[in-house]
DNA sequence: ATGAAAGCGCTAACAT
DNA sequence: ATGTTAGCGCTTTCAT
């Protein structure tokens, strides 16, 4: 978008060389080829097709119509070379398949498209690692990026300092990061919003389902930060959550499914009226199982996500939405202000706002229907 | 995984130093530095790093340790300038949010990561683009990487020239290329196995949702691929298809919906009584609004589509399943395979089986429950 | 088996 | 406003 784009090159190939334009398509066209078709030093044609100062407007429309008959693109390696900036972007994220990730990675990549970055894809260890972080090699991400988007991804203390010390801006998305820029909701008001809903609909035996097995104290704190604001807002209402009723479930639709099952299936246990699930993935698995077990949803069971999935609702799902492509092009825009602003600047963290979508899923205590 | 990974660099910091290895983490560490530290020249170095021959073991261990001990790792830019290889492979897709293609990124980032590449995503025009298809500038493009994946891009003959004329391999996955390896589904048989099993159900009256408006005739041949598979199996039967049950719904949900709403509001047509979906979002769609609009599926309407999509056995939908992260997979071995490879090879096309999965949403016909 | 030297294609000083 | 020169960090002949 920023740079000059040549036309898909009309060459007049195969044809005898009329000139130093017609050179086919195959053959190296360097800095200096372009130099030689336009009368000028590689110095001149490079400023010109920078739009740098200090090059005359007709020599500029000369430069740019010898690289555009030769087909001229500059090579990033030399460029990146010289000048250490690569023009591209990383992003590491556990997932790409996952809903949250790839509208995430959506929305970034319409910022840096625009912007004229490229965007190098991370993947990265799964959160169910034993280790419980992300060591990422910071030295070869510096060489390859000018900077990294970090998607949920509670990176180990080591890797965010090496990160920082070669001044490669980061910005994450999903997780707070101590000293770092990033994009975040606030999950205890999450918690809080989805538990208030099913307490106005008078349910008072409600059950969590996330991922608060406290294994990651690392940063990660997405699900406990969401169980939080469900205590919290629990006991306001006076009510003691029973911990019975917190049921692991990771992320995942599989996740979802098997907690279902196991709140139901513990002996003398009454089971809970609704479920507060810590994504819209957990929660259609929930939905999912619940119908199986010939549940009714809501009549027998209430049921309330996180996210506002694409597909929520086709499952007439009840969920606190967060604009998670917008926190993508957010978190994009921090990170090219970082690049592109003079100094290194003050990590901002940008709060985005949810919203509670009240859908079929959820009803009123005691109304079969 | 291929490359020597330096530690998260302990690096001795802050004391006075005590040898060379203690250099802060925020100084340059280039070749010239490992040399220095291990003792033998920058040519060493190099041949030692990359496990080339002519090298003596004690002198490899020497350097390698030497690199470890001060978090050494090469310049990209520096020897991609040199050797035209930049380890990196690039991925062209309509859309990174939509299941089918996040999952065949997926696939192919295994595979590339696993062999030491990095991946590039690059987004291009949705195919309703007016132009019908799609133009990379490919020096832009051949600069930056070793090959490039194609997905459901049906590139334009001038592209897809100048990219064969430079010699960057290109596979395409869901659409085959003159010329190019690619990985595909044969899609006439995956039209013919939906129809066949509506058909068999007792079936008749079958509308076709999918995107026949003729239009992608540039090689986008997907949903036209499965529409001839079920007009051929509807004809091989002894019916007609009626083409006011064609209805054009892209690839989407939204499109699903908007169709059945439109087969169903036909003045003086017969709705039909199941309805083969040129997808699972279709599909879900279709069911959506199929529910919405009080009909039973499939007591009064029997739904099929096509993926295999990761949610779609939480509508108990029917379908014919595609492996797609396979496709992936393979496709990124293929890439590789042109690649590592000594010469140039023939194009191979793979083709990858599908599998009919029978669930709750296609019934037999007549059949309310 | 190892080293010295040249150079990949560009950009950034420093001339002019 | 334009040209000349040097060199980014590696890899690769070509010597030794």
């Amino acid at each position: 978008m920023s740079e000059p784009e040549p036309p898909a090159s009309p060459v007049t190939n195969g044809s005898p060389a009329a000139e130093i334009g017609s050179l086919p398509l195959g053959s190296p066209i360097g800095i200096v080829e372009v130099a030689a078709a336009s009368g000028f030093s590689p110095a001149t044609v490079s400023r010109a097709l920078r739009g740098l100062p200090g090059v005359s407007a007709s020599t500029r429309v000369a430069v740019e119509k010898a690289a555009a008959t030769l087909g001229y693109f500059p090579s990033p390696s030399a460029s990146a070379l010289i000048t250490g900036r690569t023009n591209t972007f990383g992003i590491v994220a556990p997932w790409v398949s996952r809903w949250f990730f790839s509208a995430v990675i959506d929305g970034a990549q319409e910022v840096f498209g625009a912007a004229g970055y490229d965007l190098l894809l991370y993947p990265v260890a799964t959160p169910s690692d034993p280790r419980g972080g992300y060591v990422i090699n910071s030295r070869a991400i510096g060489k390859r990026v000018d900077g990294l988007l970090a998607l949920n991804v509670p990176l180990m203390d080591s890797s965010l300092h090496s990160l920082q010390t070669l001044h490669i801006p980061v910005v994450t998305v999903g997780t707070a990061v101590q000293g770092l820029s990033g994009v975040l909701v606030d999950n205890e008001q999450v918690g809080r919003a989805a538990t208030r809903h099913l307490l106005a609909l008078g349910h008072r035996r409600i059950a969590f389902f996330g991922d608060d097995d406290g294994s990651h104290t690392d940063g990660f704190t997405v699900a406990t930060d969401r169980a939080r604001g469900f205590e919290l807002e629990m006991r306001d209402a006076g009510l003691e959550p029973d911990p019975q009723l917190f049921q692991v479930s990771g992320f995942s639709i599989d996740g979802g499914e098997a907690a279902l099952h196991r709140v139901f299936s513990q002996p003398g246990v009454a089971p809970p009226t609704a479920i507060f699930a810590v994504s819209d993935e957990v929660a259609m698995g929930a939905i999912y199982a619940a119908r199986s077990r010939g549940l009714s949803v809501p009549g027998d069971l209430s049921i309330i996500g996180v996210d506002g999935h694409d597909l929520s609702y086709l499952f007439d799902l009840s969920t606190v939405a967060q604009p998670v492509k917008d926190q993508g092009r957010i978190a994009a825009r921090l990170l090219l202000e970082q690049v592109t602003g003079p100094g290194p600047r003050p990590p901002s963290v940008v709060s985005v706002g949810t919203e509670l979508i009240r859908r079929g899923t959820t009803g009123p205590l005691g109304v079969a229907r």
